[in-house]
DNA sequence: TTTTTCGCTTACCTTTTGGTAACTGCTATA
DNA sequence: TATAGCAGTTACCAAAAGGTAAGCGAAAAA
């Protein structure tokens, strides 16, 4: 018989990938951080955020709307305004930020204090 | 003057960046569910997490060793023994991960039931 | 009239990430 | 003796992500 064996866990990883499918690479959280800071148009979120070009916002934005966590709307007046919101739906991922963000402090702190 | 502005939020972005630049990707968080679930051989850890090749394990491995989350240990018995285990830093992880889980069980329930 | 702003798009290129398959020296098991 | 397991490494390649620079038509501001 093989000894070849390991524990399982699919079960605990699942969920954490399901959310990572979504929500990782570099851009996507800080993008919904800029959106719930204020900013709602193309060009104010694209210089909220440091280093991102307008083809990689663009990207983003749509891949972040197909997943229902902002909404894109369209003013038309003249000439036409375009605005992005966050949905209520991603309003359900401030933990997540949140828990990002405590640890990227003390991280910070561990890294560069003592 | 410029009517050109937007509202600034990089000090919110940096700590969530920060986090990011470390756990982000497809893979290291899975290791990590792995290892504190009971594996700690490379090939264990390699058999536990679905579709994984051992040279992204083994890169991975190297990383998150870099970055004092897991810590590699060679035992001398013959034949040699090495095993990963998480170190009590990877364990402030936790949060985050549980945040993860949660928000992915609710949006698999959200893309599937309803 | 010229410049700037808006919300993007396009073409091209580099970097990062990941995948395939074979192979290593060693030991243990059948 | 032949095969399988261990902990990886190597060479090669494909795909995904990201960066660079330019440009579009319309309108507003200088």
């Amino acid at each position: 018989m093989s000894k070849a064996s390991h524990t399982e866990c699919t079960s605990e990883m699942l969920p954490v990938r399901d959310a990572l499918d979504i929500i990782s690479g570099k851009w996507k959280l800080l993008i919904l951080i800029s959106i719930s800071s204020g900013n709602s148009r193309f060009r104010e979120i694209e210089r909220s955020i440091p280093k991102i070009t307008s083809k990689v916002l663009a990207k983003e934005l749509k891949d972040l709307e197909e997943n229902e966590l902002i909404e894109r709307t369209v003013y038309d007046d003249i000439p036409v305004v375009i605005k992005y919101t966050i949905t209520p739906y991603a309003k359900t991922l401030q933990p997540v930020i949140q828990a990002l963000s405590d640890w990227g402090k003390n991280h910070r702190k561990k890294i560069l204090g003592r």
